[in-house]
DNA sequence: TTGTAAGCGTTATCAC
DNA sequence: GTGATAACGCTTACAA
């Protein structure tokens, strides 16, 4: 026995008014007298009044939702990193009044995806994530004029476009300088997907900072895959079998470190000590225990909060869904150098 | 310069049909001719005609969508098999047409979403994940009439409504008697937070193991507290500086049994020789290679797809919007035993 | 400051 | 087998 759900219609009636001002009351136009407002507002709070989403969506042509495609890897694998970045942006959505839309994708599946949100209006906007170098879904975007923003950047063009991405380049290139500086020349880089623009763009700070050291890079030093733990544990025990191995690694993401760590422990090596490790870390919150920001970090780090991008990334949408004619929003955000166990201490 | 978006009307005129017809052939009626059918599926699938799903929704009461409240834990700490849930619950609504509505809730504040879902009507039904001893939302859900399944399931009234949870008791009961079995006595557990039922299933299968055996159970041994990393690591250096301190250890996820293996690893311990290490495993897509399965895994597990889970308890879930007086279901997985290299080789 | 009425794009109830 | 027509619950000109 549930009773019908409260209308518009049924609330107006209660309060001998039109329905018409009754939404004007809720909705904060400014002709409805302050008496007029306030008594709408309390029996609409008192009867638990909730407008329907679909009938205002119906009326005004726009949903409150925002889409998030999440690419899923072969062998179905759902990077981590993604909760994270939906955390942070469902504050914004939440203060908002955005619902949040979810669907995954398989490799190939997303254009489909957004072609669906399009035609269905079923979204006002919606999240690219993991943009490759050439990203053929902004072309995509753009034509069927779907608001959108980038969490990360393609590699041309990226002034046509809202994005906020890292500045990987420099983050590694630091990264990368601070190993050289310790001593270190024989350094080897587990990177992502360089099939992913950030990918590309860690390996070029990379080899900048081993330029200008005149450090000749070395190919073998060099791998690129999926950013899971097991990976990073095979291509540490396949670095350090390396005649000539590398003195320190460098890691794209703190999974693939762990697993680092897993094999130099396997080796009897200690990190830090026989080899120096860094990663890049975006501070995924599983990771962390409540005081984990409090003790020493483990691992010497590039770090930046993807939760704090994924907020600022649904706040640059939201603002581009209010006013669809604004310029595109640019952000680069620098990361920061933390130093932790895995590198010498620098006093 | 985007062309106005097709719609039954538009289409219905140049079909010269009615919009009833054309909507029935698109809907599959048992009524409209065959010739007719045809030639409109043809013609909707030439312009990309898609229904609206807010005037759908308005006519139908139905949203075809589903929300998932994922709890987030203190320090906006999201629990990272949420992703794997997900993955496989958005294979069962991506089959079935549905949309998965997300959204991040602190403690205390689902009860406030779900009650915002339903007089909204914002979603046709919804997943509870985390599901405590004592768990109010159920009888919230209830009250108001939302579908639900839930995942794993509370302390009483289990057949009052619909679930699906592994056999943890089982599960855990099992895992602790190939310790002993191994010629163990002091065993730890590493538990999760037990305000979580499956946490208090998992402590109970763990006890019932040590008193079938004779073994007295020692509080010192056994921790509680949200499954990351760093817990697992802590927990792992309190456990082995007792004195008289355990001489395996059971953890209730993958995640901190990472933690342990990094502290046993800076103690100069070794799994599996000098201490042996049990976890239960979700079976998380992201710590997996993709051959991962075929080499001999890391460790000795008790181990079920957090994936499968999902997708099942979106299924069962459909089911019941489908048809809402069918009985509740109840599904109780059996976990298996996996055997790796952190205890005794078995042959 | 408030009200009337049209419209958003479907589905569903009748007729025919 | 097909077609008018009335909901569904809002927003928004246009009037008053």
């Amino acid at each position: 026995m549930t009773s019908a759900p409260i209308n518009l219609k049924k609330l107006s009636e209660m309060l001998g008014l039109s329905q018409t001002t009754v939404s004007r009351a809720l909705n904060g136009f400014p002709e409805v007298s302050e008496k007029t407002r306030v008594r709408v507002r309390e029996a609409a709070e008192a009867l638990n009044y909730r407008p329907s989403p679909s009938a205002a969506s119906l009326a005004t042509g726009k949903t409150r939702a925002i889409g998030h495609v999440i690419p899923v890897s072969e062998h179905r694998m759902i990077n981590p990193h993604f909760s994270d970045f939906l955390a942070g942006a469902s504050e914004a959505y939440a203060a908002a009044g955005y619902d949040m839309l979810l669907r995954m994708a398989n490799a190939g599946e997303e254009e489909g995806i957004y072609r669906d949100f399009a035609s269905r209006r079923r979204v006002d906007g919606v999240v690219v994530h993991g943009p490759k170098t050439i990203e053929p879904r902004i072309d995509l975007l753009k034509s069927i004029d779907l608001p959108f923003v980038v969490h990360g950047r393609s590699g041309s063009d990226t002034d046509t476009y809202s994005w906020l991405d890292v500045n990987n380049l420099n983050a590694f290139q630091q990264g990368t300088q601070l190993l050289i500086d310790q001593g270190h020349s024989q350094i080897a880089l587990i990177n992502g997907l360089e099939s992913m623009n950030f990918a590309l763009r860690r390996r070029a700070g990379f080899e900048a900072a081993l330029e200008a050291n005149n450090i000749a890079s070395d190919a073998r030093y060099i791998c690129s895959a999926d950013m899971t733990e097991t990976y990073g544990h095979n291509a540490t025990l396949a670095q350090l079998n390396l005649n000539n191995p590398p003195t320190a690694l460098m890691f794209a993401s703190i999974l693939p470190a762990m697993g680092g760590v897993r094999a130099l422990n396997e080796l009897g090596l200690r990190p830090g000590k026989d080899v120096a490790v860094i990663t890049y870390d975006d501070e995924l919150s599983f990771l962390q225990s409540p005081n984990g920001r409090d003790t020493p970090p483990f691992f010497t780090s590039i770090s930046s909060s993807i939760q704090a991008a994924g907020k600022r990334v649904a706040e640059m949408l939201i603002q581009q869904i209010d006013d669809p004619k604004q310029d595109a929003i640019n952000e680069l955000w620098e990361a920061d150098i933390v130093h932790g166990k895995t590198t010498l201490s620098t006093n």
